[in-house]
DNA sequence: ACCTGAACACCGTTCAAGT
DNA sequence: ACCTGAACACCGTTCAAGT
């Protein structure tokens, strides 16, 4: 019990409390009380607390856009199926990171630079799936830029929307995504 | 100098705050500093600093909701005109109080409560919009739903998007949202 | 190399006392 | 009716000292 901490572990702690309660969550000294080390400790790792929100914003980075894109890929499927697919496996978070990521950045520069190229490579994703539908370059970049607003948007309404009625905002943007009359 | 100070003065400050750097802008002491009193007088207007920040997002939907609202039908225009100027009107907003309600109904179950119904006063007159500009009630919701949720992705992504980026995002939106073939 | 313990500052909250 | 001033708690940050 007396083992030396990792700043893995501090992410850890750091990441699981931005989840649940936001960045007012990500308190130094609860998580040392957590941990069970004095607060003291944590400055041998980290140089402040925004070096930790960096940590986790890192983190977040790994697990939510490149390992879900890995996964959709590997799953296979015709691209208008892996651009349903992915919209599905989004509505199904419960999206309180993501909205907090997005609170934070409009309030310091260096998140705001982090969310900005994690967006980027997100519309680049949906882009290319649609691309690979059928449609021309310019229409896939400008659907999949507006797709991914109301995806973000699905994230903002997700405290209050139920998760049946984020599947069916789901299918609605996927047939206007593709251009049918999506009733 | 030495006049007291009511509520109204406390919310102003609070709201400004609030815009400038969200709800971890919102302290009671500077705010205090700020009005030229000691915190300890704070606490005579207000229960505690919730109350203050449930008196901003009162003043917020006052301001960004029903007046806004209101605004756009006196200026008349046909149904679909008024739905694209809505729009535009909402693109031109910077968006940061917008994402910050929104983490902040996150974390807390009043605000939570207070957005939902904004949330629903808002796709209840787009919906509006769209019945008057043909659609079937139906399809009018549907769309409402999830042309909103996108205007809630740009408010989002504003902090990165550049205004015209956002001016045409709301016009595929529009004309998404009207059953065209938004190339 | 990693941590403790004590110190200081900032701010939320309470409350008796002032005008 | 509205505010001050002092007190306490919580937590971010620093740093000399320990192992």
């Amino acid at each position: 019990m007396k083992d030396r901490l990792s700043k893995a572990a501090w992410i850890d702690a750091a990441y699981l409390a931005f989840e649940q309660g936001g960045i007012g969550a990500v308190r130094v000294d609860p998580l040392a009380k957590s941990l069970g080390v004095t607060r003291g400790s944590f400055y041998w790792h980290f140089e402040d607390r925004a070096a930790l929100l960096a940590g986790v914003l890192e983190r977040w980075h790994a697990e939510k856009t490149e390992a879900t894109i890995e996964a959709n890929e590997r799953a296979g499927g015709r691209p208008s199926e892996r651009l349903l697919r992915l919209l599905e496996t989004c509505a199904s978070d419960d999206g309180r990171f993501e909205i907090g990521v997005r609170a934070w950045a409009a309030e310091d520069a260096g998140a705001r630079s982090a969310v900005e190229s994690i967006d980027d490579r997100r519309i680049a994703y949906m882009r290319d799936l649609l691309v690979g539908a059928g449609l021309r370059p310019v229409d896939a970049q400008r659907r999949a830029r507006v797709i991914y607003l109301a995806w973000l948007g699905a994230y903002a309404g997700a405290v209050t929307a139920s998760a049946r009625q984020r599947v069916e905002d789901v299918k609605v943007l996927w047939r206007l995504a593709l251009g049918e009359r999506a009733g």
